[in-house]
DNA sequence: CGCGCATTTGATAGCCATCAACCTCTGTGG
DNA sequence: CCACAGAGGTTGATGGCTATCAAATGCGCG
Protein backbone atom coordinates (compact mmCIF):
# COMPACT_ATOMS: atom_id res chain seq x y z
CA UNK A 1 0.00 0.00 0.00
CA UNK A 2 2.24 3.02 1.47
CA UNK A 3 5.32 2.48 -0.95
CA UNK A 4 7.41 5.27 0.70
CA UNK A 5 10.93 4.82 -1.27
CA UNK A 6 10.52 8.00 -2.76
CA UNK A 7 11.35 10.18 -0.09
CA UNK A 8 15.41 11.56 0.02
CA UNK A 9 17.71 11.07 2.45
CA UNK A 10 19.83 13.73 3.63
CA UNK A 11 22.95 12.68 5.44
CA UNK A 12 21.81 8.65 5.04
CA UNK A 13 23.63 6.54 7.98
CA UNK A 14 25.29 3.25 7.22
CA UNK A 15 23.32 0.64 8.05
CA UNK A 16 22.80 -0.46 12.02
CA UNK A 17 21.74 -3.55 12.59
CA UNK A 18 18.87 -4.60 15.06
CA UNK A 19 18.39 -8.31 17.13
CA UNK A 20 14.63 -9.26 17.48
CA UNK A 21 13.41 -7.03 20.58
CA UNK A 22 16.00 -4.43 20.30
CA UNK A 23 14.27 -0.66 20.70
CA UNK A 24 14.83 1.61 17.85
CA UNK A 25 13.19 4.58 19.85
CA UNK A 26 10.73 5.27 22.59
CA UNK A 27 8.02 6.94 23.57
CA UNK A 28 8.75 10.27 25.03
CA UNK A 29 12.41 10.22 23.23
CA UNK A 30 13.30 13.12 21.59
CA UNK A 31 12.21 12.81 17.61
CA UNK A 32 13.79 14.29 14.13
CA UNK A 33 15.01 10.86 12.06
CA UNK A 34 13.06 8.86 9.40
CA UNK A 35 14.10 5.36 9.47
CA UNK A 36 14.09 2.66 6.39
CA UNK A 37 13.93 -0.46 6.76
CA UNK A 38 16.82 -2.16 4.30
CA UNK A 39 16.14 -5.65 5.88
CA UNK A 40 14.03 -6.99 8.15
CA UNK A 41 10.92 -6.02 10.26
CA UNK A 42 10.01 -3.46 12.73
CA UNK A 43 6.86 -3.04 14.93
CA UNK A 44 5.32 0.03 16.40
CA UNK A 45 3.27 -0.06 19.09
CA UNK A 46 1.98 2.21 22.02
CA UNK A 47 1.76 1.19 25.84
CA UNK A 48 -1.86 1.80 27.57
CA UNK A 49 -2.14 3.38 30.73
CA UNK A 50 -3.33 -0.12 32.08
CA UNK A 51 0.03 -1.85 30.48
CA UNK A 52 -2.10 -3.16 27.06
CA UNK A 53 0.11 -2.92 24.09
CA UNK A 54 -1.47 -1.47 21.08
CA UNK A 55 0.52 -2.65 17.69
CA UNK A 56 0.06 0.12 15.52
CA UNK A 57 1.95 -0.30 12.63
CA UNK A 58 4.37 -3.51 11.09
CA UNK A 59 7.11 -1.95 8.89
CA UNK A 60 8.82 -4.09 5.65
CA UNK A 61 11.90 -4.00 3.70
CA UNK A 62 11.93 -0.60 1.81
CA UNK A 63 9.06 0.90 3.75
CA UNK A 64 9.96 4.07 6.20
CA UNK A 65 8.95 5.58 9.13
CA UNK A 66 9.44 7.59 12.88
CA UNK A 67 7.79 10.49 11.35
CA UNK A 68 6.20 12.44 14.28
CA UNK A 69 3.87 15.23 14.99
CA UNK A 70 5.65 16.69 17.90
CA UNK A 71 9.37 17.19 18.91
CA UNK A 72 9.03 13.45 20.73
CA UNK A 73 8.19 10.16 19.46
CA UNK A 74 4.45 9.03 20.45
CA UNK A 75 5.04 5.55 19.96
CA UNK A 76 7.59 2.96 20.65
CA UNK A 77 9.54 0.86 17.90
CA UNK A 78 11.74 -1.97 18.09
CA UNK A 79 12.88 -4.70 16.05
CA UNK A 80 11.16 -8.26 15.73
CA UNK A 81 13.80 -10.05 13.68
CA UNK A 82 17.51 -9.17 12.53
CA UNK A 83 16.69 -6.03 11.15
CA UNK A 84 18.87 -3.27 9.34
CA UNK A 85 18.19 -0.15 9.19
CA UNK A 86 19.52 3.16 7.73
CA UNK A 87 18.88 6.59 9.31
CA UNK A 88 18.19 9.60 8.16
CA UNK A 89 17.90 13.70 9.45
CA UNK A 90 15.04 15.90 8.34
CA UNK A 91 15.01 18.01 5.22
CA UNK A 92 15.55 21.70 6.48
CA UNK A 93 13.20 22.67 3.64
CA UNK A 94 9.87 20.32 4.09
CA UNK A 95 9.52 18.15 0.58
CA UNK A 96 6.39 17.51 -1.08
CA UNK A 97 7.76 13.81 -0.76
CA UNK A 98 7.81 14.28 3.12
CA UNK A 99 4.23 16.19 2.90
CA UNK A 100 3.32 12.67 0.90
CA UNK A 101 4.22 10.19 3.55
CA UNK A 102 2.89 12.08 6.41
CA UNK A 103 -0.33 11.93 4.46
CA UNK A 104 0.03 8.04 3.34
CA UNK A 105 0.52 6.76 7.14
CA UNK A 106 -2.15 8.86 7.40
CA UNK A 107 -4.58 6.89 5.17
CA UNK A 108 -3.20 3.86 6.34
CA UNK A 109 -4.03 4.38 10.05
CA UNK A 110 -7.49 5.22 8.45
CA UNK A 111 -7.38 1.75 6.77
CA UNK A 112 -6.39 0.12 9.71
CA UNK A 113 -9.07 1.34 11.48
CA UNK A 114 -11.85 0.60 8.77
CA UNK A 115 -10.39 -3.58 9.34
CA UNK A 116 -10.77 -3.57 12.85
CA UNK A 117 -14.16 -1.82 13.18
CA UNK A 118 -17.42 -3.67 12.43
CA UNK A 119 -15.47 -7.07 10.95
CA UNK A 120 -15.47 -10.12 12.35
CA UNK A 121 -12.21 -11.74 13.61
CA UNK A 122 -11.58 -14.17 10.11
CA UNK A 123 -12.06 -10.75 8.09
CA UNK A 124 -9.52 -9.04 9.87
CA UNK A 125 -7.27 -11.44 9.75
CA UNK A 126 -7.63 -12.05 5.90
CA UNK A 127 -7.23 -8.05 5.56
CA UNK A 128 -3.90 -8.44 7.35
CA UNK A 129 -3.02 -11.46 5.17
CA UNK A 130 -3.99 -9.67 2.00
CA UNK A 131 -1.74 -6.12 3.42
CA UNK A 132 0.86 -8.71 3.83
CA UNK A 133 0.79 -9.96 0.18
CA UNK A 134 0.55 -6.80 -1.35
CA UNK A 135 3.43 -5.61 0.46
CA UNK A 136 5.84 -8.61 -0.13
CA UNK A 137 5.64 -8.13 -3.86
CA UNK A 138 1.98 -10.41 -4.28
CA UNK A 139 3.58 -13.70 -4.02
CA UNK A 140 1.45 -16.40 -2.91
CA UNK A 141 3.59 -17.26 -0.13
CA UNK A 142 4.47 -14.78 2.92
CA UNK A 143 6.87 -14.60 6.08
CA UNK A 144 5.04 -13.30 9.27
CA UNK A 145 7.72 -11.73 11.24
CA UNK A 146 5.51 -11.70 13.48
CA UNK A 147 4.18 -13.38 16.67
CA UNK A 148 0.77 -14.26 17.05
CA UNK A 149 0.64 -12.32 19.93
CA UNK A 150 1.64 -9.07 17.70
CA UNK A 151 -0.57 -9.76 15.01
CA UNK A 152 -3.28 -10.18 18.20
CA UNK A 153 -2.22 -6.69 19.45
CA UNK A 154 -2.41 -5.18 15.95
CA UNK A 155 -6.04 -6.79 14.92
CA UNK A 156 -7.00 -6.18 18.53
CA UNK A 157 -7.82 -9.66 19.72
CA UNK A 158 -6.58 -12.09 21.77
CA UNK A 159 -3.63 -14.70 20.32
CA UNK A 160 -6.10 -17.93 20.32
CA UNK A 161 -8.85 -16.09 18.14
CA UNK A 162 -5.97 -15.19 16.04
CA UNK A 163 -4.57 -18.76 16.01
CA UNK A 164 -8.78 -20.52 15.99
CA UNK A 165 -9.06 -18.32 12.86
CA UNK A 166 -5.79 -19.34 11.14
CA UNK A 167 -6.93 -22.85 11.62
CA UNK A 168 -10.48 -22.27 10.31
CA UNK A 169 -8.94 -21.00 7.32
CA UNK A 170 -6.54 -23.93 6.45
CA UNK A 171 -9.33 -26.30 7.21
CA UNK A 172 -11.44 -24.55 4.75
CA UNK A 173 -8.42 -25.06 2.00
CA UNK A 174 -7.81 -21.64 1.94
CA UNK A 175 -4.01 -21.42 3.38
CA UNK A 176 -1.24 -24.07 3.99
CA UNK A 177 1.29 -23.50 6.91
CA UNK A 178 5.00 -24.48 6.37
CA UNK A 179 5.85 -23.80 10.29
CA UNK A 180 3.61 -21.13 12.17
CA UNK A 181 5.30 -18.12 10.44
CA UNK A 182 5.36 -19.06 6.90
CA UNK A 183 1.52 -19.29 4.97
CA UNK A 184 0.93 -20.37 1.61
CA UNK A 185 -2.40 -18.70 -0.09
CA UNK A 186 -4.47 -21.22 -1.67
CA UNK A 187 -6.97 -18.95 -3.21
CA UNK A 188 -6.27 -15.74 -3.17
CA UNK A 189 -9.47 -14.93 -4.95
CA UNK A 190 -11.56 -16.42 -2.35
CA UNK A 191 -9.57 -14.29 -0.04
CA UNK A 192 -10.26 -11.70 -1.53
CA UNK A 193 -13.63 -11.87 -1.39
CA UNK A 194 -13.71 -12.99 2.45
CA UNK A 195 -12.16 -8.64 3.18
CA UNK A 196 -15.33 -7.42 1.79
CA UNK B 1 -6.56 17.88 20.42
CA UNK B 2 -5.30 18.55 17.02
CA UNK B 3 -6.22 22.38 16.97
CA UNK B 4 -5.94 23.76 13.44
CA UNK B 5 -6.26 26.75 13.28
CA UNK B 6 -2.62 27.44 12.21
CA UNK B 7 -2.67 26.66 8.66
CA UNK B 8 -2.40 29.71 6.75
CA UNK B 9 -4.86 29.90 4.01
CA UNK B 10 -4.52 31.30 0.26
CA UNK B 11 -7.82 32.93 -1.45
CA UNK B 12 -9.98 32.25 0.97
CA UNK B 13 -13.70 32.10 0.17
CA UNK B 14 -16.52 33.95 1.35
CA UNK B 15 -18.18 31.58 3.70
CA UNK B 16 -20.44 28.77 2.53
CA UNK B 17 -23.41 27.16 3.92
CA UNK B 18 -24.64 23.97 4.19
CA UNK B 19 -27.66 22.03 5.63
CA UNK B 20 -27.19 18.80 7.50
CA UNK B 21 -26.80 15.81 4.73
CA UNK B 22 -25.28 18.26 2.48
CA UNK B 23 -22.26 16.78 0.86
CA UNK B 24 -19.38 18.62 0.80
CA UNK B 25 -16.89 15.91 -1.18
CA UNK B 26 -17.38 12.51 -2.17
CA UNK B 27 -14.64 10.07 -2.66
CA UNK B 28 -13.15 9.81 -5.92
CA UNK B 29 -13.66 13.97 -6.62
CA UNK B 30 -10.78 15.46 -7.40
CA UNK B 31 -9.36 17.18 -3.96
CA UNK B 32 -6.85 20.72 -3.49
CA UNK B 33 -9.03 21.97 -1.32
CA UNK B 34 -8.74 22.53 2.35
CA UNK B 35 -11.68 23.54 4.70
CA UNK B 36 -12.23 24.97 7.99
CA UNK B 37 -15.42 24.74 10.38
CA UNK B 38 -16.16 27.93 10.82
CA UNK B 39 -19.42 26.94 12.65
CA UNK B 40 -21.26 23.93 12.52
CA UNK B 41 -20.22 20.14 12.47
CA UNK B 42 -19.15 18.10 9.35
CA UNK B 43 -18.53 13.92 9.19
CA UNK B 44 -16.16 12.22 7.06
CA UNK B 45 -16.62 8.60 6.03
CA UNK B 46 -15.95 6.09 3.86
CA UNK B 47 -18.50 3.11 2.47
CA UNK B 48 -17.59 -0.77 2.95
CA UNK B 49 -18.02 -2.44 -0.20
CA UNK B 50 -20.55 -4.23 1.40
CA UNK B 51 -22.82 -0.54 1.94
CA UNK B 52 -21.22 -0.21 5.55
CA UNK B 53 -20.65 3.22 6.12
CA UNK B 54 -17.25 3.62 8.56
CA UNK B 55 -17.39 7.04 10.32
CA UNK B 56 -13.49 8.27 10.26
CA UNK B 57 -13.68 11.77 12.27
CA UNK B 58 -16.17 14.39 13.15
CA UNK B 59 -14.92 18.59 12.50
CA UNK B 60 -16.06 20.98 14.69
CA UNK B 61 -16.04 24.78 14.46
CA UNK B 62 -12.69 26.10 13.99
CA UNK B 63 -11.46 22.74 12.91
CA UNK B 64 -9.68 21.85 9.72
CA UNK B 65 -9.98 18.91 7.08
CA UNK B 66 -10.14 17.87 3.64
CA UNK B 67 -6.17 17.16 3.08
CA UNK B 68 -5.36 13.89 0.85
CA UNK B 69 -2.83 11.78 -0.09
CA UNK B 70 -3.49 11.63 -3.54
CA UNK B 71 -5.29 13.84 -6.38
CA UNK B 72 -8.55 12.10 -5.44
CA UNK B 73 -10.47 12.63 -2.28
CA UNK B 74 -10.08 9.10 -0.46
CA UNK B 75 -13.45 9.99 1.99
CA UNK B 76 -16.84 11.00 1.80
CA UNK B 77 -17.78 14.34 3.82
CA UNK B 78 -21.37 15.90 4.58
CA UNK B 79 -22.70 18.08 7.26
CA UNK B 80 -24.45 17.29 10.64
CA UNK B 81 -26.29 19.94 11.00
CA UNK B 82 -26.20 23.72 9.30
CA UNK B 83 -22.58 24.48 9.21
CA UNK B 84 -20.49 27.27 7.71
CA UNK B 85 -16.90 26.48 5.61
CA UNK B 86 -14.61 28.47 4.29
CA UNK B 87 -12.08 27.13 1.42
CA UNK B 88 -8.78 27.31 0.61
CA UNK B 89 -6.68 26.02 -2.36
CA UNK B 90 -3.32 24.43 -0.75
CA UNK B 91 -0.34 26.52 -1.07
CA UNK B 92 1.93 26.13 -3.79
CA UNK B 93 4.69 25.69 -0.76
CA UNK B 94 4.17 23.18 1.21
CA UNK B 95 4.63 24.83 4.56
CA UNK B 96 5.41 23.23 8.15
CA UNK B 97 2.11 23.91 9.47
CA UNK B 98 0.37 22.20 6.45
CA UNK B 99 2.53 19.26 7.55
CA UNK B 100 1.59 19.50 10.85
CA UNK B 101 -1.68 19.36 9.96
CA UNK B 102 -1.16 16.38 8.16
CA UNK B 103 0.99 14.85 11.05
CA UNK B 104 -1.60 15.83 12.97
CA UNK B 105 -4.24 13.96 11.42
CA UNK B 106 -2.18 11.09 11.58
CA UNK B 107 -1.84 10.77 15.24
CA UNK B 108 -5.93 11.73 15.73
CA UNK B 109 -6.15 8.99 13.12
CA UNK B 110 -3.94 6.54 15.58
CA UNK B 111 -5.87 7.96 18.86
CA UNK B 112 -9.32 6.70 17.13
CA UNK B 113 -7.51 3.24 16.79
CA UNK B 114 -6.03 2.81 20.15
CA UNK B 115 -9.80 3.97 21.01
CA UNK B 116 -11.95 1.83 19.24
CA UNK B 117 -9.15 -1.76 19.59
CA UNK B 118 -10.01 -3.67 23.13
CA UNK B 119 -12.00 -1.49 24.48
CA UNK B 120 -15.37 -2.39 25.87
CA UNK B 121 -18.48 0.02 24.91
CA UNK B 122 -18.91 1.65 27.14
CA UNK B 123 -14.96 3.12 27.74
CA UNK B 124 -15.09 3.78 23.76
CA UNK B 125 -18.24 5.87 24.75
CA UNK B 126 -16.09 7.86 27.10
CA UNK B 127 -13.25 8.62 25.42
CA UNK B 128 -15.23 9.75 22.74
CA UNK B 129 -17.18 12.18 25.19
CA UNK B 130 -13.83 13.13 26.38
CA UNK B 131 -12.54 14.52 23.11
CA UNK B 132 -15.81 15.99 22.36
CA UNK B 133 -15.35 18.16 25.52
CA UNK B 134 -11.91 18.79 25.12
CA UNK B 135 -12.80 20.13 21.59
CA UNK B 136 -15.56 21.82 22.85
CA UNK B 137 -13.42 24.01 25.25
CA UNK B 138 -13.82 22.40 27.79
CA UNK B 139 -17.51 23.07 29.68
CA UNK B 140 -18.88 20.35 31.15
CA UNK B 141 -22.14 20.91 28.90
CA UNK B 142 -21.75 19.40 25.36
CA UNK B 143 -23.59 19.48 22.21
CA UNK B 144 -23.73 16.21 19.72
CA UNK B 145 -24.52 17.26 16.76
CA UNK B 146 -24.45 13.70 15.60
CA UNK B 147 -26.99 10.92 15.65
CA UNK B 148 -26.46 7.61 18.07
CA UNK B 149 -26.25 6.13 14.31
CA UNK B 150 -23.37 8.24 13.56
CA UNK B 151 -21.72 7.55 17.09
CA UNK B 152 -22.12 4.82 16.58
CA UNK B 153 -20.59 4.25 13.21
CA UNK B 154 -17.77 6.04 14.39
CA UNK B 155 -16.70 4.40 17.79
CA UNK B 156 -17.16 0.74 15.72
CA UNK B 157 -20.69 -0.59 17.58
CA UNK B 158 -24.16 -0.89 17.45
CA UNK B 159 -26.94 2.46 17.92
CA UNK B 160 -28.42 0.33 20.75
CA UNK B 161 -25.28 -0.28 22.49
CA UNK B 162 -24.19 3.12 22.09
CA UNK B 163 -27.70 4.20 23.47
CA UNK B 164 -27.53 1.18 26.29
CA UNK B 165 -23.74 2.70 27.24
CA UNK B 166 -25.22 6.44 27.51
CA UNK B 167 -28.39 5.06 29.83
CA UNK B 168 -25.24 2.71 31.88
CA UNK B 169 -23.42 6.12 32.69
CA UNK B 170 -26.82 7.87 33.44
CA UNK B 171 -27.97 5.30 35.76
CA UNK B 172 -24.21 5.65 37.71
CA UNK B 173 -25.14 9.64 37.86
CA UNK B 174 -22.42 10.52 35.56
CA UNK B 175 -24.14 12.06 32.59
CA UNK B 176 -27.55 14.20 32.28
CA UNK B 177 -29.27 14.10 29.32
CA UNK B 178 -31.56 17.23 28.16
CA UNK B 179 -32.84 15.78 24.78
CA UNK B 180 -30.78 13.05 23.39
CA UNK B 181 -27.87 15.34 22.04
CA UNK B 182 -27.05 17.84 24.90
CA UNK B 183 -25.22 16.14 27.53
CA UNK B 184 -24.08 17.26 30.64
CA UNK B 185 -20.80 15.58 32.49
CA UNK B 186 -21.31 15.32 36.50
CA UNK B 187 -17.95 13.38 37.32
CA UNK B 188 -15.75 14.61 35.07
CA UNK B 189 -12.82 12.97 36.93
CA UNK B 190 -14.69 9.43 37.19
CA UNK B 191 -15.03 9.31 33.70
CA UNK B 192 -11.48 10.18 33.03
CA UNK B 193 -10.62 7.04 34.75
CA UNK B 194 -13.10 5.39 33.35
CA UNK B 195 -11.40 5.34 29.85
CA UNK B 196 -7.90 4.36 31.31
C1' DC C 1 -52.30 17.87 18.72
C1' DG C 2 -50.58 14.16 16.13
C1' DC C 3 -47.37 12.14 12.94
C1' DG C 4 -42.81 10.23 11.97
C1' DC C 5 -38.35 9.49 13.11
C1' DA C 6 -34.78 9.00 16.59
C1' DT C 7 -33.86 6.92 20.70
C1' DT C 8 -34.47 3.72 24.36
C1' DT C 9 -35.46 -0.66 26.33
C1' DG C 10 -36.18 -5.77 26.23
C1' DA C 11 -35.04 -10.63 24.83
C1' DT C 12 -32.08 -13.72 22.62
C1' DA C 13 -28.22 -15.74 20.18
C1' DG C 14 -23.55 -15.76 18.71
C1' DC C 15 -18.92 -14.38 18.78
C1' DC C 16 -14.89 -13.87 21.16
C1' DA C 17 -12.01 -13.22 25.59
C1' DT C 18 -10.45 -15.89 29.09
C1' DC C 19 -8.76 -19.80 31.58
C1' DA C 20 -6.76 -24.19 30.97
C1' DA C 21 -4.48 -28.05 28.89
C1' DC C 22 -1.97 -29.90 25.25
C1' DC C 23 1.07 -29.86 21.26
C1' DT C 24 5.19 -28.51 18.39
C1' DC C 25 9.38 -26.75 17.40
C1' DT C 26 13.98 -25.46 18.56
C1' DG C 27 18.01 -25.28 20.92
C1' DT C 28 20.89 -27.27 24.59
C1' DG C 29 23.33 -30.47 27.10
C1' DG C 30 24.32 -35.06 28.39
C1' DC D 1 22.12 -39.12 18.90
C1' DC D 2 18.71 -38.58 22.13
C1' DA D 3 16.34 -36.50 26.10
C1' DC D 4 14.66 -32.47 27.95
C1' DA D 5 13.15 -27.79 28.78
C1' DG D 6 11.02 -23.70 27.46
C1' DA D 7 8.66 -20.74 24.48
C1' DG D 8 5.36 -20.19 21.06
C1' DG D 9 1.33 -22.00 19.16
C1' DT D 10 -3.05 -24.76 19.06
C1' DT D 11 -7.25 -26.62 20.79
C1' DG D 12 -11.03 -27.15 24.26
C1' DA D 13 -14.64 -25.34 27.58
C1' DT D 14 -17.10 -21.62 29.44
C1' DG D 15 -19.00 -17.03 30.45
C1' DG D 16 -19.75 -12.31 29.25
C1' DC D 17 -20.37 -8.77 26.13
C1' DT D 18 -22.53 -7.02 22.29
C1' DA D 19 -25.14 -7.54 17.72
C1' DT D 20 -29.51 -8.36 16.29
C1' DC D 21 -34.44 -8.52 16.16
C1' DA D 22 -38.47 -6.55 18.18
C1' DA D 23 -41.30 -3.30 20.57
C1' DA D 24 -42.15 0.79 23.28
C1' DT D 25 -41.17 5.48 24.27
C1' DG D 26 -39.86 10.19 23.52
C1' DC D 27 -39.12 14.20 20.89
C1' DG D 28 -39.17 17.56 17.12
C1' DC D 29 -41.83 19.65 13.90
C1' DG D 30 -45.66 20.76 11.06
Amino acid sequence: MARTRSVPYRKVTPISLFSPEDEIFAQGERAGSIYRVEFGAVRVYRLNSDGRRQVVAFHLAGEMFGLEAGATHSFFADALVQTGLTQAGLPDEISPELLMLALRSMIRAQEHLLVICRQSAVEKLVAFLMDMVERQGGLEQIDLPMSRIDIGEYLGMSIETVSRSFSKLRDEGLLRFHGARKVELLDIETLKRLCR
